[in-house]
RNA sequence: UGUCCCAUAGUAUAAUGGUAGUACGACAGAUUUUGGUUCUGUUUGUCGAGGUUCGAAUCCUCGUGGGACAACCA
């Protein structure tokens, strides 16, 4: 009767997912091609990562395949390097394509298709500067007019387009336009743009080409080629789909369909491939990978792991009104997932050393669980001795009510070690402290404490002789403000100056020695840390991850 | 003031004409050798006005608000 209890919790369908199954049940489709279309032009953000996970998910639930296409038709802006960090960013998300196309793969096919619409005369190549087009193309309330150049003849039209493609005109010279409705109140329609000119050097198919097809003469053939089912994309393309269709309708060619979703925001960052090349450009953080970008390849390097950002897409949900997530949502899927796999360890940033005047020379080995949220996971083991460093926010000379942490005559518990007790604060001259001398309960001992006592607060620490240093960079919000790009001004203005802090020698318990770069580790009380790349033999450096939720700082804020 | 898209707690997201639910956040408490985790509880919502209907978040109309579109970018 109760065992409804633990089956998973059916999730409803998004709108995508509805047509989907409305064209498998229809037998409209028989099985279902998506694709995922980047540009490669930047590097791939979280925002894409929805995108990625929508695409391919929707072909993993539905039995069908995903095809990776490159939307290569721009080559003064696209380059190889990112073709490859493109492809390793859909990898480490954990998504396999069924094939790599490129939309270059097709120029000679799209070539066709452009003749074949002057043959229909539905397209024209145009000699009009761009400024005459723009001028002639009228504004969302008035409706444009016809290019002079629009009646010209079947043959001429195909002769300048041979023309064009062999090289005889410059850049700019003449463009081929498609012969829509230059009184269309959808502004896509008023005889778009399909080729242009451009001398330039492509990745992939060289100086073959000067003429190259506009995104919207690209993109529907495309799909159409490759008998992509369900095209999907941003809101932004939304009055691009008539044209769309038109182009498809025709060219008599397989009828993909276009659909559209709203595009994510996060709040405290930007989502632009544009704006995070400007910060990278103007050095507001270290390159596409600094830890505080969104993109894949920073968020990959800051620690996320690809189940967590998997879990963030399934979360935020695929609709078509405007949003903007909550940064605390992507922080609560990371945390909930390194808790459960993260390796506990113990590093003090900030030392403050402690005495233990009634410990012996030398040193024992006390033993600490590596996860308390795995049984699986063993302990390890984590010298102790006379001299320690604690964190120095741990203690306070005059603490307020409810500071749980060392202070004067109080007790705490350190870390699967002892209790100990502060007795006397030691001062430089300049009346900071120096060290502070406390003594232990020898019979406190974790895991076989006969003292009965119950305290407050358990601090972490390492032992001084057999610390180890490291490196360890925290990372805060890139932005000082939620929405950057709703403030007045330039959006750059309000980067959060403070959204690096480097702590130069950390004080680390002596496994983390033994760092790997595919673990990932909890600095107890301090966050979830992993090693950065800039790592070597002689330097651990660490980036945190996130913060652990801190209560803490919450009370004490209030006051 | 053209065409199109959108509107449910602070933020997201369900309810597909029949009890407005969930997550994150916030707040309070319990547990805790991490002020973590876990658990419990509280809080806050259908943009507005009409209409259809026994019944409307849902369908219709008109408003209001937000967004997209006028690159030889994608």
């Amino acid at each position: 009767m109760t065992e409804v209890k633990n089956q998973p919790e059916e999730r409803s369908l998004n709108f995508i997912e509805e047509i989907v199954e409305e064209d498998l049940k229809s037998g409209k489709h028989e099985s279902v091609l998506t694709r995922f279309p980047p540009e490669p032009n930047g590097y791939l953000h979280i925002g894409h990562a929805k995108s990625i996970s929508l695409n391919f998910g929707l072909a993993l639930k539905y039995g069908g395949k995903t095809n990776l296409r490159f939307d290569d038709t721009n080559p003064v802006t696209e380059e190889t390097e990112y073709v490859d960090g493109i492809k390793e960013d859909i990898k480490w998300l954990g998504f396999t394509w069924a094939n790599e196309f490129y939309a270059s793969d097709y120029f000679e096919e799209l070539y066709e298709f452009a003749v074949t619409l002057i043959k229909e005369k539905l397209a024209y190549v145009d000699d009009s500067s761009s400024e005459e087009i723009a001028a002639m193309k009228g504004t969302p309330t008035e409706p444009g007019k016809d290019s002079p150049f629009r009646t010209r003849s079947i043959e001429e039209n195909l002769q300048l387009f041979a023309d064009m493609r062999a090289g005889k005109y410059k850049d700019g010279e003449k463009v081929v336009r498609a012969k829509v409705d230059m009184a269309s109140p959808n502004m896509q329609l008023r005889d778009p743009i399909i080729y242009r000119i451009k001398h330039a050097h492509h990745h992939r198919t060289g100086d073959k080409w000067c003429i190259y097809p506009m995104y919207d003469f690209a993109h529907g053939q495309s799909d159409a080629i490759e008998h992509i089912t369900h095209s999907i994309c941003t809101l932004e393309f939304v009055t691009h789909r008539p044209l769309y269709d038109w182009f498809i309708e025709k060219l008599k060619i397989f009828p993909s369909k276009q659909y559209e979703f709203a595009r994510m925001n996060l709040t405290y960052t930007v989502m632009s491939k544009r704006r995070l090349l400007q910060l990278v450009n103007d050095k507001h953080v270290s390159g596409w990978d600094d830890p505080r970008m969104p993109t894949i390849t920073a968020l990959r390097r800051r620690g996320y792991t690809p189940e967590s950002i998997r879990t963030f897409n399934e979360k935020i949900g695929v609709q078509k009104r405007d949003n903007i997530i909550d940064v605390s949502l992507l922080e609560f899927c990371i945390r909930e997932h390194l808790n459960r796999i993260a390796l506990r360890r113990l590093v003090v940033f900030d030392p403050l050393k402690v005495i233990l005047t009634n410990y012996p020379e030398g040193f024992e080995m006390v033993r600490s669980e590596n996860n308390p949220e795995d049984e699986n996971t063993d302990s390890r083991e984590i010298p102790f001795s006379r001299e320690l460093y604690i964190e120095r926010e741990d203690f306070m000379e005059n603490p307020p009510k409810k500071f749980f942490r060392l202070a004067p005559g109080q007790k705490v518990r350190l870390k699967s070690a002892y209790i100990i007790q502060c007795d006397e604060i030691i001062k430089e001259a300049d009346g900071s402290i120096k060290e502070i001398h406390c003594s232990y309960l020898p019979e406190s001992k974790s895991g076989a404490d006969t003292s009965g006592l119950k305290v407050q607060g358990t601090l972490h620490w390492v032992s001084v002789p057999h610390a180890i240093t490291a490196e360890v960079r925290l990372y805060d919000r890139l932005f000082r403000v939620e929405d950057p790009m709703s403030e007045e001004g330039d959006f750059k203005d309000y980067v959060n100056p403070d959204s690096l802090q480097t702590i130069s020698a950390a004080y680390a318990e002596p496994s983390l020695r033994n760092a790997k770069f595919d673990e990932r580790y909890q600095f107890l009380r301090k966050g979830y840390f992993c090693l950065d790349k800039d790592s070597s033999e002689e330097k651990l450096i660490f980036n945190r991850t996130v913060t652990l939720k801190d209560t803490w700082a919450k009370e004490k804020k209030k006051g």
